[in-house]
DNA sequence: AAAAATTACGCAAACGTTTGCAATTGAACT
DNA sequence: AGTTCAATTGCAAACGTTTGCGTAATTTTT
């Protein structure tokens, strides 16, 4: 920190000016060739380091990428940040990663913060809070100041915006359909948290597709859970508690499977013969489950890498906006896979 | 981008100099009231951003720190990040996080980007290549320039460094101690990556237990897997192959605990009777594993706050450097908990 | 009424780097 | 010897903000 050497520094060293320093340093042609070998081997030698922030102030660019999601505590937002990292790493980028609980208040704090440091441009997954009460001045303000902002997972109300999504839609009703095709009568589903894009997506898919083979939503099938393993232990309990149960249970996520699959094996029904299981995300525990557990894989890492180039090309001065929707691949394992069919 | 407004830009409006914009929108009581509320309103509605970068430049601090990582793809690794966040977020710091993937080319790459950006100090756990071959000119060079690093989980050679560590050995000792009390006669040990600190460490637990038992490490019951379920299929197949048997498991974290279930439940051996099982990390769906997994916790996000803290404390001036070991707890569950004692 | 004190603002340097343009030097050409 | 040209290097501004110090205007004190 103290000990920092600047192209001042070296400028003094040799009684010549900075900008023959720089330029040295950068190998320019004009330097001649022997000054330049000996003040790059000086700066080697004293461990000189370009300031970036110097060369921020100047460019107006920053090298850095802006990253907010709600959570970082699941295989989809981890998977995102590799796919990221694959290509930003090699474009010489940082990342700047925020996590915001859901909370607007945080998730407002953040892109401030951002904001104020300048990042080349922000990837965001709305937080539910923001969702919910559609507390997104904050957005729009970053937006007007032509900040560009890729949303990942959660749509924006916005119509010309970037973003990059898996259907989820389209993934609950492949989900949906693998049960009814397994011969499955009254599938279940473990809803996620209301206000959540991907819980009402989903939801919506699986809707769908009830509907389209002529079947109704019913309401004491559908029980909503968080997304974690425990939220979904009274729900499923309640699920079976029922006089007319389950056979199918189509849940938010592989966490909520677990929970799932857990309460389903104590009270002793087999899966997938009495009750048939899916999940979401296709996390990598998923084929270990106790029962190993058909998922819906939304290419996670897929995601981040989109984004990565999406935003590349932005810095390339691509304007127009794009929206990437990422293809949901059903994994179906023991959880569901019946060897004998029941007529639909 | 493009319309970003400065303090020169209001500077201009008001036909006064930037130093009378700068003090008004801090608040200074050195300008007129009048004035710093008219100006306040004025850069509030055109939408002024302060711009950290030049303030970071002339204090010679980024508020942001830089988090090197070799992985993200495990609840170890983002506990720690959600910890650092808790305390770092409400401080006013942004984190930069990098994954190396293990390779020390990458984290040298990264190391000196961070070290570019001028970030005011590092969190880093080593990489194993870095470890493997001492490859750490770098990070020497680092703390030579008398940037803070604090490292976490992976010791680092030196001794005057900072650190924040979870006393691995231990928790191996207690969770292959608790197997011992359990009435396992024929304890396997399923041996994280070669060169990895956490998995030489666990590794020693193990040893050091045993012995104090009067027992001596087997070969043949030592098999070595990588952080995955899938890898541990193929050791945990190698244990079972023999004639005697394991009758007792210590897995080197729950993924792999996770793998060695699936196997020991496909021969159809009893869990915790036949085989009693232990991992650790307790990642949250220990408890819905197929049995749920007894594991030893290594209070992940405790480490984020403790190095948050200990960052914090560098910042305040605090130059004497900290090694903080925290205390690992095993958590007893299904896969381990036999009623009937054996006699040792 | 003169001196002192207070109030409110401007000037300029600083952080570290890049870059267009001017300036200097020496060599080559007429 | 005078002119032109190429090869090197220096100057200064710019990016956006803060801050010590100077200064002008106004008020208070003597």
């Amino acid at each position: 920190m103290g000990n920092t050497v600047s192209i001042k520094d070296i400028a003094r060293k040799f009684k010549c000016a900075p900008s023959t320093i720089s330029r040295a340093l950068n190998d320019h042609p004009m330097i001649n060739i022997d000054t330049r070998k000996t003040i790059q081997e000086y700066a080697n030698k004293v461990g000189y380091q370009k300031n970036t922030i110097s060369l921020s102030l100047l460019n107006k660019r920053s090298k850095t990428l802006g990253v907010i999601i709600p959570s970082i505590s699941h295989y989809h937002e981890t998977a995102i940040i590799e796919g990221l990292e694959a290509i930003l790493q090699p474009a010489g980028y940082l990342l700047n990663i925020c996590v915001t609980n859901e909370s607007q208040v945080l998730e407002k704090e953040y892109l401030d913060r951002l904001v104020a440091n300048r990042v080349d441009a922000i990837c965001i997954s709305l937080s539910q809070e923001t969702f919910d009460h559609s507390l997104n001045e904050h957005i729009d303000l970053a937006i007007s100041r032509s900040l560009p902002i890729i949303f990942m997972d959660r749509f924006y109300h916005a119509l010309d915006v970037d973003r990059v999504i898996t259907d989820d839609f389209k993934g609950a009703f492949m989900a949906t359909e693998h049960l009814v095709q397994m011969g499955c009568q009254r599938i279940a589903h473990l809803h996620g948290p209301r206000g959540i894009t991907v819980s009402q997506q989903r939801f919506m898919g699986y809707e769908a597709c009830l509907k389209k083979y002529g079947r109704e939503v019913e309401d004491e099938l559908v029980k909503q859970v968080m997304f974690s393993p425990e939220s979904a232990v009274e729900a499923t309990k309640n699920l079976l508690d029922q006089k007319a149960k389950p056979d199918g249970i189509f849940a938010v996520n592989d966490e909520v499977g677990f929970g799932a699959m857990k309460v389903i094996q104590e009270r002793n029904y087999k899966i997938p013969e009495d009750i048939a299981l899916v999940g979401f995300d296709d996390i990598p525990l998923a084929a270990f489950a106790p029962i190993a557990l058909s998922s819906v894989s939304r290419q996670s890492k897929k995601i981040g890498e989109k984004s990565a180039k999406l935003f590349l090309s932005k810095m390339n001065g691509i304007f127009d906006h794009q929206q990437v929707t990422l293809e949901p691949e059903l994994i179906v394992r023991s959880s569901s896979q019946r060897n004998h069919f029941s007529k639909i």
